[in-house]
DNA sequence: GCTCTTTAGGAG
DNA sequence: CATCGCTCCTAAAGAGC
């Protein structure tokens, strides 16, 4: 048995591309099926050669000359079914983002067995081929991967499990001794991590790659911490490597106790790692600060949305939101059992909340902090930050949520702050819910966030009618108890009643640490009675702004905090539908009778529709300062790159975006009195739609960025930004195949030929980095390595002219023309402005010629002067350089590019070009220009191909891409708004 | 009339 | 030093036909 083998199999790889099935590769290991190459820590050209080194001489051809394929034909030739663009590249000249990831995170990964579902009957393109299931061959493309990763590296360590179990103890398996255990190994161990993980595997555990808040680890193997691991770890039982190697020897698991690497017992621990954080932050504070000052506060730097989100106490309260939700729905699917409940059904509606959540946990969590004595909040600063809770005694002080710390200071002088424990809030919460779920008694347990539950109770359902009222009280003390119990001291009040509305009300009434149950409220009287003192804001979905109407219109003389009561007596259905609209007005009347409102009661009717994500977004109006667009299209990118990373992972689609902007208001000061707050801001929004859902980052960032130009916003006046990916909906086969590969512009190989030789264009389109493996490989392999089209070589041709004779008559470059019919992958798959253009021209052509044959201009007189304008775009051709057809067009530029890549452009000809391109712009045919510039961009990175070395030429012209031609295709969207601005 | 977009508001 | 003003949903209002 190769036991070096093995254990590299069950090494983490740096890549999800590099286990290769090969028929014949050793055919007498037990591994014949299935073996792999995989490398932790090599660098990533190291890996590609061992990749390459596995294949045998014909596949490898076929890799190498699938380079120059599209990269739709790359996927069939691969078996890979992934929408992303393979990556060959690992060097980040197109990947940068990902590359970047696998060399700072190599943590992050596995390796991924090939999958049943590789290649089908007809993508693999030659039959007789031995086949080369060569999965996810692209060393860069980490979404689509992230999201099976965990089931894949399951099913792999079941694979290599029963592999040794085979070779080992003859197909018995071994002592299931860490059966339930789900473990992660941090940092260097010995043995080292690689024989811990097949230990762990071997013997029942699971063995998790990384550590993430969704998945739960129960034990964490390391030899030693450093501080910060030290509290980050602090709910974890962390225990050294011995425990595993002795626990195996024992055949049973040892008590993880004596293994403890951090010392003091369980029950403790919470409080003496919080001693250990203070003494540890103490003794290195200055470094961690100036660390985080520089990262965090810049917005223009890489990293800001996540260091920004990993502080904010609003994102964790939207992302625990969300989890909870997307896990009742999917325990809601996997358990068709729950029922939901229907208009007549009768319940008993718990609304279960911690009071004063984060306050209580944050002051739990240290000793230091007397929870019912000293007045107590969290916040991170101690001016203008915001109080994210506080508990009772700093509340008797007339200290509110969400107040800046230094006006609470006024009030309370004495007010302590507390840091966020943003874990140890999930933990607790999790202990809330865990309790709710193990009481079985409720018919439905409803998320509505991190600190509080509403659990449903069909009436009909308590095993005792007569007494309902009773069994709730004792149903909410023993929750209370529990809780209390399981938290250490956290408590949670309880509302009870027979709707959603009392419910709320009566918890209202429990706070603090209390519990109140109204289910025997008999007739409207005792409904009213109970409910009138609660204010307005009291009742669900009545904030001040609605409350403010109210008060002006019925209660103009009213106290400070108008009550149910009040309102009451003046109000009718009819005054209030007409103050507040049709539907609030009828929900507010509902609530002052006690009943919930259609809306409301949808959690109830059906909560997986309730629940079931409609769409995901990302807002940042914190930090924001840009001085130039270009610093806002990289911020766009970011946040797009975030948001379909996200739903990628989920499988979905989008086929609306919209881009909200907060802009300074013109009389605001530049910094507002929060620092770095967004002060005083205008918002703006506008939403565009793709003709096909799409999940794809470049055409949904490009959609973005012509927004933000839309909304013309000056750079510096942007103080926040949001980008929302609206009406999801499941990702299906469909999708796929409405794609429009604008990069598919490389001329494309016949199918069944030359499978079996290597095409020298081929091996000079290849990466620099991947084309030294592939020579390297030819050398070893016996192979003519092709010659290399240098520049300087007088016998060999220029790398413009070889590509003139070989490409040039095909044309495939520049073919791409006008369509001459609305073809509808074409406009599908083009920014929703321009397929408004390409309409708008056709539409115009036709009503030319309808007009022409009936001269009927009078009725449009308004239409008519624009119209007109239009219609010269039509009879007059537009003309660059005399030329007119646009292929003469594109020719010319594509010459003009290869005679210029080497000393660049000159600036008249680019001024000329300029006009040219604005004139296309300004006669609603920026389409036009877009072409262009693909074509343009095409070129230039066929160029890119020939040689490492950088011309100034080529950067010189993809400057002029990037900084002019794009932006100019932004603008001309963006013509009609005359008040647009552009900082170029 | 209708549909679609933008804005407002509320919740935790 | 500050400080971490998110993200989901629905409804209303407005625009355009």
């Amino acid at each position: 048995m190769d036991q070096d083998a093995l254990a590299e199999l069950l090494s983490d790889t740096t890549d999800p591309s590099l286990i290769v099935q090969s028929q014949q590769n050793r055919p007498d290991s037990p591994l014949h099926n299935y073996s792999s190459v995989s490398v932790l820590s090599a660098p990533l050209h190291t890996q590609q050669q061992r990749l390459l080194s596995t294949l045998d001489d014909q596949s490898f051809l076929k890799l190498v000359n699938s380079y120059e394929l599209s990269p739709h034909e790359k996927r069939s030739l691969l078996g890979h079914e992934s929408d992303s663009e393979p990556q060959w590249e690992s060097d980040g000249s197109h990947t940068p983002s990902t590359s970047r990831k696998s060399s700072s995170e190599p943590d992050h990964s596995a390796s991924v067995p090939s999958s049943p579902e590789t290649s089908t009957d007809n993508s693999d393109p030659s039959p007789g081929a031995p086949h080369i299931p060569v999965q996810n061959l692209n060393f860069g493309d980490y979404g689509q991967y992230f999201s099976d990763k965990k089931v894949l590296q399951q099913d792999r360590d079941a694979h290599i499990k029963k592999l040794y179990q085979d070779a080992l103890n003859n197909g018995q398996p071994f002592p299931p001794v860490f059966k339930d255990c789900i473990i992660y190994i941090n940092g260097r161990t010995d043995p080292d991590r690689l024989q811990l993980h097949q230990k762990i595997v071997l013997y029942g555990g699971q063995f998790m790659h990384f550590l993430s808040g969704k998945t739960s680890v129960t034990h964490i193997i390391a030899s030693n911490l450093t501080a910060k691991k030290r509290v980050e770890f602090q709910k974890y039982k962390v225990v050294t490597p011995s425990w595993i190697v002795d626990s195996i020897a024992a055949t049973k698991r040892l008590p993880w106790q004596d293994y403890a690497l951090i010392t003091g017992d369980h029950g403790q621990r919470k409080l003496d790692l919080n001693i250990a954080r203070r003494s540890n932050s103490e003794s290195a504070p200055q470094v961690k600060n100036s660390e985080d000052s520089v990262t965090t506060l810049d917005c223009k730097h890489p990293d800001f949305l996540q260091s920004f989100f990993a502080k904010s106490r609003l994102h964790h309260l939207s992302t625990w939101k969300a989890d909870l939700r997307a896990l009742f729905c999917q325990k809601y699917i996997e358990h068709g059992d729950v029922k939901s409940i229907s208009e007549n059904e009768k319940v008993a509606i718990f609304h279960v909340d911690f009071d004063c959540f984060f306050a209580t946990v944050s002051a739990l969590s240290d000793p230091r902090y007397k929870l019912y004595k000293d007045p107590l909040a969290v916040a991170h600063g101690t001016n203008s930050s915001e109080i994210a809770s506080c508990n009772y005694v700093a509340r008797s002080f007339g200290v509110k949520n969400g107040m800046w710390v230094r006006s609470a200071r006024r009030l309370c002088p004495k007010l302590i702050c507390m840091p966020y424990n943003f874990e140890q809030y999930e933990i607790n919460s999790k202990l809330l819910y865990q309790i709710l779920a193990g009481m079985q008694f409720f018919d439905m347990i409803l998320p509505i966030s991190i600190d509080e539950a509403i659990c449903v109770k069909k009436v009909s359902s308590f095993p005792d009618h007569h007494d309902v009222e009773h069994q709730c009280e004792m149903v909410t003390s023993a929750i209370r108890q529990q809780v209390f119990d399981a938290t250490n001291g956290c408590t949670v009040s309880i509302g009870c009643g027979p709707s959603l509305v009392s419910a709320r009300l009566a918890l209202k009434e429990a706070k603090p640490n209390g519990q109140c149950v109204v289910m025997n409220l008999t007739g409207q009287i005792q409904v009213d009675n109970f409910q009138a003192k609660f204010t307005l804001k009291d009742l669900p979905g009545i904030g001040s702004s609605i409350v403010d109407k109210i008060c002006k219109e019925l209660l103009p003389d009213a106290s400070v905090t108008p009550t149910i009561g009040d309102l009451k007596a003046v109000s009718s259905l009819k005054s209030l539908t007409s103050i507040l609209g049709t539907k609030t007005g009828r929900k507010l009347h509902m609530f002052l009778s006690g009943k919930d409102d259609e809306e409301n009661s949808r959690i109830l009717r059906d909560p997986l529709n309730f629940f079931a994500r409609k769409s995901i977004s990302v807002d940042i109006n914190y930090a924001i300062r840009f001085d130039t667009i270009h610093e806002i299209d990289d911020f766009i990118d970011r946040v797009c790159q975030h948001l379909t990373s996200k739903i990628h992972e989920l499988g979905l689609v989008t086929p609306q975006v919209t881009l909200k902007v907060m802009r300074r208001c013109e009389h605001a000061p530049i910094e507002p009195a929060k620092y770095l707050g967004s002060g005083e801001c205008d918002t703006f929004s506008r939403s565009s739609r793709f003709g096909v859902p799409t999940d794809e980052m470049g055409l949904i960032a490009t959609e973005i960025k012509s927004s933000f130009r839309m909304l013309a916003c000056p750079s510096k006046d942007l103080r926040g930004l949001a980008v929302q990916l609206n009406k999801l909906e499941k990702k299906s086969a469909r999708h796929e195949q409405r794609k429009f590969a604008f990069a598919d512009q490389l001329p494309t190989l016949h199918k069944d030929a030359e499978a079996s030789a290597l095409r020298p264009n081929a091996f000079h389109s290849l990466p620099q980095t991947l084309k030294e493996d592939v020579r390297s490989e030819l050398i070893k392999r016996h192979i003519q390595v092709p010659l290399s089209p240098s520049r300087n070589d007088a016998t060999s041709t220029s790398p413009v002219k070889e590509y003139w004779d070989k490409f040039g008559k095909q044309r495939d470059t520049f073919k791409q023309e006008m369509p001459s019919s609305l073809d509808e992958d074409f406009m599908r798959n083009l920014p929703s402005q321009i397929q408004r253009e390409i309409k708008r021209d056709h539409a115009i052509v036709k009503k030319t010629r309808s007009s022409v044959r009936k001269r009927d201009v009078n009725k449009e007189e308004a239409a008519s002067k624009s119209w007109l304008n239009h219609r010269s775009t039509l009879t007059e051709v537009d003309k660059f350089q005399a030329l007119e057809r646009p292929r003469d067009i594109y020719n010319l530029i594509g010459t003009w590019i290869d005679q210029t890549i080497s000393v660049g452009p000159h600036a008249d000809d680019l001024d000329l070009f300029d006009r040219y391109l604005d004139r296309l712009a300004s006669k609603w045919k920026s389409y036009k220009v877009l072409q262009i510039a693909r074509a343009m961009s095409s070129r230039l990175e066929y160029h890119a191909s020939f040689t490492a070395a950088e011309p100034r030429g080529r950067q010189e012209w993809e400057e002029y891409l990037l900084r002019r031609m794009i932006p100019k295709l932004h603008s001309s969207c963006s013509a009609r708004s005359p008040q647009v601005q552009f900082e170029l």
